[in-house]
RNA sequence: CGCGGGGUGGAGCAGUCUGGAAGCUCGUCGGGCUCAUAACCCGAAGGUCGUAGGUUCAAAUCCUACCCCCGCAACCA
């Protein structure tokens, strides 16, 4: 096909926000499109693969903060990190744009101007409730007790002018094109959730601009205002292939857009097919064809989190399995709506049953009978038998099966497909068994044309598999000394060159693994995670410390808001006293809770407290405590507390025990 | 009544929109085979499809109520 003929396809994933590394269920999304991307070339379209980062934001500003570098500094370094993730998959994106890009940005600012003078964007205040040392801004629902969330103190009703997008103005185009457009949002389930839940309720204004932080976009005509979120991050969609809001856009741009596919995660479903072409209506654009929200990978059930020591990272997936068992991994396991599930016990399950022992040894065993019969020489003899038509079958119909799946999109089970072509290949050698024939020399011919078969059945499944398994299909095909096939081939048999000789030496593709002995290894990854975790926590307490350190060397009292007169009849229905922490864990499934067993006099209460951020399990043994032990018990993420340790607090939440200023047997009464 | 997702043989999932003989992979057990990475092939066991009602000739699938799990949220004594 001419390159001139060829049907665009562009598509992108989401830009990975530049917060931390970023895990296997972020590295999922790239490989799933680099995937879709691969077989989208293989199918003749001339494929524009599009991904990066998204690097503005006051979480970003904070986490540099923390580290003690610039914001541009820091996410240099994330970028580079999520970078180098991508190219060890073998993504083969054919661009990667960062939010901080000069043109990006510029682009972003003519964009934000065009809106505000065309009337789409006007200058409003934000209101609510506003907690200053957070400067942060909360609803009325995400309150604690009518206080702030992170620090719990008092709110004020706040006004921070901001700029706002008129999303209601493009409303009913929008319903309108959803409606008409059943493809537009996949899977389907997604469209009746945006559709009841945002779209029919009606559509608020979204808020575009902050001054409340600085690391961003500024607006160019109004410089305390940083562009917020959105407009910067889904506009890379347009400015990354070269769009020009004054018209100048490039060639690229004119060809590719509107794209094809944006491959996102379920969670900003919402800010994709609703915002975004909301966007693109105001600026005249037409809209992206498909929106696919993948979901998410679990590790073993749960979400991934630093905290609980379960974050499963490619590299150290690539280090134990290989990239494409990872790639294996992610591709086939992960159902097609619902959250997939990932253990290093479920990786090495479907390491060995599918790649070594499906595939790797089917591969094995047809290059050493192919040695071991002929000399590695493989050749048609014609000599047909009432089993290959069956193979015959498989193979070639796997093309338009796999075209069939990727067409929905449904990755896992074109993957599978594949597979039930190599499981075809297994059950042929069983069918025609090789070595019967090679004892019997009046059946030579018919061996050959048996191996030949098997050869040119693994060489088709090889070439469907580039598209997951660039790496090992490329290998398989050489081991066989042949080549990929192209899109039209792959319906046809009988390709492999008759007479063509194999390699003398196969190479185990993938080498079977034992569960006893990856798992030290994991224990040991998790243990570093641990340990880096820690670190981390400390050094943001210490940066904590430093800050306040540098501050005034005078200290600065704090006040708080006062309660209500009580009696002193009120205070003595209170009983405190002394106790010691024998024994404290975390609390599962909590992020703030630490569960202690306090022995106080002769008895030992379990109490549970919010304070895991600031002591961990370990430290708080063996402290002697002020204990409120007549407090009623009440459960507590689902744990029973019967009391409660008493801290004092500062004015940036930091908590303190309070202990006895003299040594103090446990149970003595405070009063 | 906060929002959402889910409960299908031991594990992981499909099937649910558009009712019509419960399916796939792994594991287990039995058999076959020996070319191959103790791999491959065949067969079997194992499920009242969360529970209880309802609609229907027919329900995993549609309706109602309830239970349980998971996210978000909430809790932070």
């Amino acid at each position: 096909m001419c390159d001139k003929c060829k049907k665009k396809f562009y598509m992108t994933t989401a830009i990975a926000y530049t917060s931390g590394k970023p895990h296997i269920g972020n590295t999922y999304e790239i490989v799933l499109a680099d995937s879709i991307a691969r077989y989208k070339r293989l199918e003749g379209y001339d494929v524009f693969f599009q991904t990066g980062t998204d690097e503005h934001g006051q979480k970003i500003e904070l986490k540099a903060q923390e580290a003690g570098v610039s914001p541009k500094e820091y996410v240099d370094r994330v970028a580079g990190q999520v970078k180098d993730i991508w190219d060890m998959m073998n993504s083969s994106y054919d661009k990667f744009i960062r939010t901080t890009d000069p043109d990006h940005e510029r682009q972003v600012q003519k964009i934000f101007k065009k809106l505000y003078d065309q009337g789409d964007i006007y200058k409003g205040y934000y209101e609510g409730l506003y907690c200053t040392p957070c400067e942060s801004f909360f609803t009325e629902s995400q309150l604690v007790d009518g206080k702030c969330p992170d620090c719990g103190r008092e709110v004020v009703h706040a006004k921070e002018e901001a700029y706002f997008f008129k999303m209601s103005k493009y409303a009913d185009r929008l319903i309108e094109h959803i409606n008409s457009h059943p493809e537009f949002i996949q899977p389907v389930s997604r469209k009746n959730e945006m559709m009841n839940n945002f779209l029919l309720p009606g559509l608020q204004d979204l808020c575009v601009s902050r001054t409340s932080f600085s690391w961003g976009i500024p607006v160019d005509f109004d410089p305390k205002h940083v562009i917020y979120v959105w407009l910067d991050a889904l506009t890379n969609y347009i400015t990354g292939i070269g769009y020009d809001c004054d018209g100048n856009s490039t060639e690229q741009f004119r060809k590719n857009w509107p794209a094809d596919l944006h491959l996102i995660g379920k969670d900003i479903i919402r800010f994709h097919t609703i915002y975004w072409p909301i966007f693109l209506m105001a600026l005249e654009l037409p809209l992206p064809k498909q929106i696919f929200g993948h979901p998410w990978l679990l590790q073993g059930g749960e979400k991934m989190s630093k905290s609980k020591g379960n974050v499963i990272y490619a590299d150290d997936m690539k280090n134990l399995f290989g990239v494409d068992a990872t790639r294996y991994f992610v591709l086939h396991e992960m159902p097609f709506e619902n959250d997939g599930i990932i253990t290093w016990e479920l990786v090495v399950e479907r390491f060995n049953s599918d790649l070594a022992n499906i595939l790797g040894n089917l591969v094995s065993r047809t290059i050493s009978m192919s040695n071991k019969y002929f000399d590695g020489v493989v050749k048609r003899t014609g000599v047909a038998g009432e089993a290959d038509e069956g193979l015959k079958e498989v193979a070639t119909s796997a093309r338009d099966k796999v075209a069939e799946k990727m067409a929905g999109l449904r990755v896992a089970d074109a993957i599978t497909e594949v597979f039930n072509l190599f499981r075809r290949c297994n059950k042929y050698i069983d069918e025609t068994m090789p070595w019967a024939l090679a004892k019997d020399e009046s059946q030579r011919e018919r061996l050959s044309e048996v191996l030949y078969n098997l050869t040119e059945a693994i060489t088709i499944g090889a070439s469907l598999l580039s598209c997951f398994l660039p790496e090992t299909a490329e290998k398989i095909v050489s081991q066989l000394n042949t080549e990929l096939r192209s899109f039209e081939e792959l319906n046809r048999f009988g390709l492999y060159p008759d007479g063509n000789k194999v390699t003398e030496k196969p190479e185990i593709l993938f080498a079977r693994l034992d569960v006893k002995e990856i798992m030290p290894k994991v224990e040991a990854i998790r243990e570093a995670q641990k340990r880096e975790f820690e670190a981390e926590q400390r050094a943001l307490g210490k940066a904590e410390a430093d800050k306040e350190s540098a501050g005034e060397s005078l200290e600065e009292g704090i006040d708080i808001e006062a309660k209500e007169e009580i009696t002193y009849e009120d205070f003595m229905k209170m009983q405190f006293q002394v106790g010691e922490i024998i024994a404290c864990e975390e609390v599962p499934k909590s992020k703030k809770l630490l569960c202690s067993q306090v022995r106080i006099g002769s008895q030992v209460k379990q109490i549970v407290s919010g304070i895991k951020a600031h002591y961990t399990a370990q430290e708080m043994v063996g402290k002697k405590v002020m204990v409120l032990v007549n407090l009623k018990p009440a459960k507590l993420a689902g744990v029973l507390s019967e009391g409660m340790l008493l801290c004092a607090e500062d004015d940036k939440g930091q908590l303190s025990l309070m202990v006895p200023e003299k040594k103090m047997p446990s149970g003595a009464e405070i009063s």
